[in-house]
DNA sequence: AACTCTAGCAACCGCCTTTCA
DNA sequence: CTGAAAGGCGGTTGCTAGAGT
């Protein structure tokens, strides 16, 4: 932090405010008041004209910034529950320090908050858990290192697996609307299939106790999806896919078709961005295969996938904002 | 009590993208 | 179409407070 009268300097930023020498560093409470006020008053606008309405030496990307992280009436303070560290973790594993993304994902919080939580506090126990799976003599073929994801993966100590309930949430909201339900939804959850499928972590792991969790109520749909393990060609063994008898799903860019009664699903998605197709079959057994036709490769394990290729907005359009989610 | 270390976090920097004249 | 300004974002810095010695 610094200190509030330490740096008074000519702009040299990208919003300019001519001839007058703004003042950096820490907030003092005035200015706060001034800029706090200013906004309850008049609403967000030009930041630049913000900053010199309120009688501000700031430069306006300064003001944002204030209020932004700090003066923002709907933010939430205090530490971050479980629950948000599980979900960070989540969409941290889908799209890397895409921080403003994550952030829009949890209300109340910044991507600044985030993003110093994540390089302080889970970064640091990731490299404590990392160590110690280092040191098992079971992880010997384990090739995680480089990819933080799979790092978390791997981290059985860092996240609890016991803890189900939330994923499940996410898993069932992200589902529960017909309209917000994409195809990308299964391309997160194939995603996070890989790494050790004994430490499913991200993945809803009530899936692996819980065979069958098949709800309607009248409007909205249970659909999880469980995970017995992966194969590297990119074949997924689910044990169980679960949709509404005879259910078509709209999964944005495609249709699932459940049948159960035939034993059959199908998914079958031509979506532009995710150029992503999967049909899945239920076997006898009661197993569905997903068998990936497009698109979809082991990347942990050499053909790695840009997250620059997806579809960020499709891709983040199936993951909820769990507005519901009162931590 | 004094000093050192370190976690946490506010805020800046610089780059990229978007908007607008 | 082009260039400047503004906005947005991720990375980084450096200060503070508290714990440890």
């Amino acid at each position: 932090m610094r200190k509030p009268e330490q740096m008074m300097n000519t702009n040299k930023g990208s919003s300019t405010i001519p001839n007058l020498k703004l003042r950096k560093g820490l907030w003092s409470p005035e200015e706060d008041e001034k800029l706090m006020n200013y906004m309850l008053r008049n609403g967000q606008g030009c930041w630049t004209d913000i900053a010199r309405n309120a009688g501000l030496q700031r430069c306006g990307k300064s003001c944002r910034l204030r209020w932004i992280n700090y003066l923002r009436p709907d933010l939430k303070r205090g530490a971050f529950s479980p629950q948000e560290e599980q979900l960070i973790i989540h969409l941290h594993s889908i799209l890397g320090n895409r921080w403003s993304q994550i952030a829009s994902r949890l209300p109340g919080r910044t991507d600044n908050e985030i993003k110093n939580f994540w390089n302080s506090t889970i970064k640091k126990r990731l490299k404590v858990s990392n160590n110690v799976s280092k040191s098992s003599p079971n992880d010997s073929t384990d090739e995680t290192s480089s990819n933080p994801c799979r790092d978390i993966m791997g981290a059985t100590m860092f996240i609890s697996m016991h803890d189900h309930e939330f994923t499940a949430m996410c898993m069932e909201s992200s589902l529960t609307s017909t309209t917000t339900t994409s195809s990308s939804s299964m391309h997160n959850n194939s995603m996070l299939v890989q790494g050790h499928h004994e430490h499913f972590g991200l993945l809803p792991p009530l899936l692996q106790n819980n065979p069958i969790n098949h709800e309607t109520n009248g409007t909205s749909n249970l659909f999880n999806v469980g995970m017995e393990g992966y194969e590297d060609c990119g074949v997924l063994e689910m044990p169980y896919m679960i949709g509404m008898e005879n259910d078509n799903i709209n999964l944005g860019g495609g249709v699932m078709d459940v049948d159960v009664n035939a034993n059959h699903a199908s998914y079958i998605v031509d979506n532009k961005s995710t150029n992503f197709n999967h049909h899945l079959n239920k076997d006898i057994d009661g197993k569905v295969k997903v068998e990936e036709v497009v698109g979809f490769e082991n990347h942990w394990a050499g053909e790695s996938l840009k997250m620059g290729e997806w579809d960020l907005e499709g891709l983040f359009a199936s993951i909820p904002s769990l507005p519901y989610l009162d931590f």
